[in-house]
DNA sequence: GTCTATAGCTTGATAGAC
DNA sequence: GTCTATCAAGCTATAGAC
């Protein structure tokens, strides 16, 4: 029985459940029973509240993408159309970073499932588009106004990159941990903020300035 | 059936099809009932020439990321110690690069099979690290030759941005084509070897030059 | 090396009582 | 909204004939 859950309603203790063992084996690598059995509920509850296994997975994924996606535009509008790079890319990835450092098991675990269904291809017009494309397409716009030379496919590329070094680095797979002989921490999140954010903004100055 | 697989003996067409299906599904999506329907022969089989799904799947990987490392490390070896930062990414992300584009779908299947378990938890230590860590030792040596004053974290951090950045990209999502409205391409591997070295470059050089 | 048959268990989903 | 009981189908793995 997870502890931060006892006290909290079926369908919430439901979702909990879910997100940390789909976070560690995947969509298919986790039955409803083990879910129920976590969650203490019995077997009927979780097609009695979403429907179905992937409406529970569907209403995972929302339950964060939601907040996530509020503060994420919120960090963009907040910016003038002259910030530099460097703020845009802290408004786009800062967000998820804090959530997934302060926010506790739970965001951790949400992390763990985003890569998971960023990375593969079932999963990316049915989730990944429709949960994140709004808040993707509104940071390629404002990347657009600070490079107003930048090739459009440049752009598009750049962020796409930024998304794969983001998603792999917020799952906190330890593999970092292990190849470096416990020298760097996956779960040190300002460890990575420090690198992360100059990393990617070379990245983007370098291919979408113009100056090649 | 598999048309390229029909004249192979059993154990490819079992590991080509296993290839296939895993890449879409990932390793508890697939039955051995999907794979040996798929591949044309019994059920029995794979446990016979594999001893275990896992067996199975581990076979999958080996057989390409054996290829794989040879080539990444002979381009490594023919470098020189002041080989510039661009040499040493396109030598690490070029063979694989090169396979995806022109190995057939076998290559684009393994990439996203890699793609899946670089990105989940559960196959970091047991599959991810025993795979690859070799080369990525050797490549992570040559940055810090090549950028003396960095620091041991920054060029740890730096090389697994460039991995989250690399997995995703060739595992061909088909993310960036639909949020691009199909003005980029994810199977154009050469509009991305363009893109990826100078952007990943970038990166490293922020990071591991030593000048904030 | 291949094939048939099957053991033993788990799966998602639901019907019906409360 | 919860709980019990259950169904039909699927699962991995293996034993034994050929």
């Amino acid at each position: 029985m997870n502890k931060k859950t006892d006290k909290a309603s079926t369908p919430q203790r439901i979702l909990d459940s879910a997100e940390a063992l789909f976070a560690e084996s995947g969509y298919d690598g986790v039955s409803l029973r083990m879910i129920t059995k976590l969650a203490g509920v019995e077997l009927a509850l979780p097609n009695y509240h979403f429907g179905s296994k992937l409406g529970l997975f569907r209403a995972v994924i929302q339950r964060r993408s939601v907040i996530l996606n509020n503060e994420r535009m919120e960090a963009l509008n907040a910016l003038s159309d002259r910030a530099e790079i460097e703020d845009l890319i802290e408004a786009f990835i800062g967000p998820f970073l804090r959530r997934s450092l302060f926010g506790g098991e739970g965001w951790r675990d949400y992390a763990r499932v985003v890569a998971q269904i960023a990375n593969s291809p079932r999963w990316t017009s049915e989730i990944m588009s429709a949960e994140f494309d709004p808040v993707a397409i509104e940071f390629i716009r404002r990347v657009r106004v600070r490079f107003p030379v930048a090739k459009t496919e440049d752009v598009y590329w750049s962020f796409h990159f930024l998304l794969g070094a983001m998603t792999m680095t917020f799952a906190q797979t330890g593999r970092i941990d292990l190849l470096s002989g416990d020298t760097c921490h996956g779960s040190d999140l300002s460890e990575i903020h420090l690198r992360m954010v100059p990393f990617l903004s070379a990245g983007f100055c370098r291919l979408c300035k113009g100056s090649t």
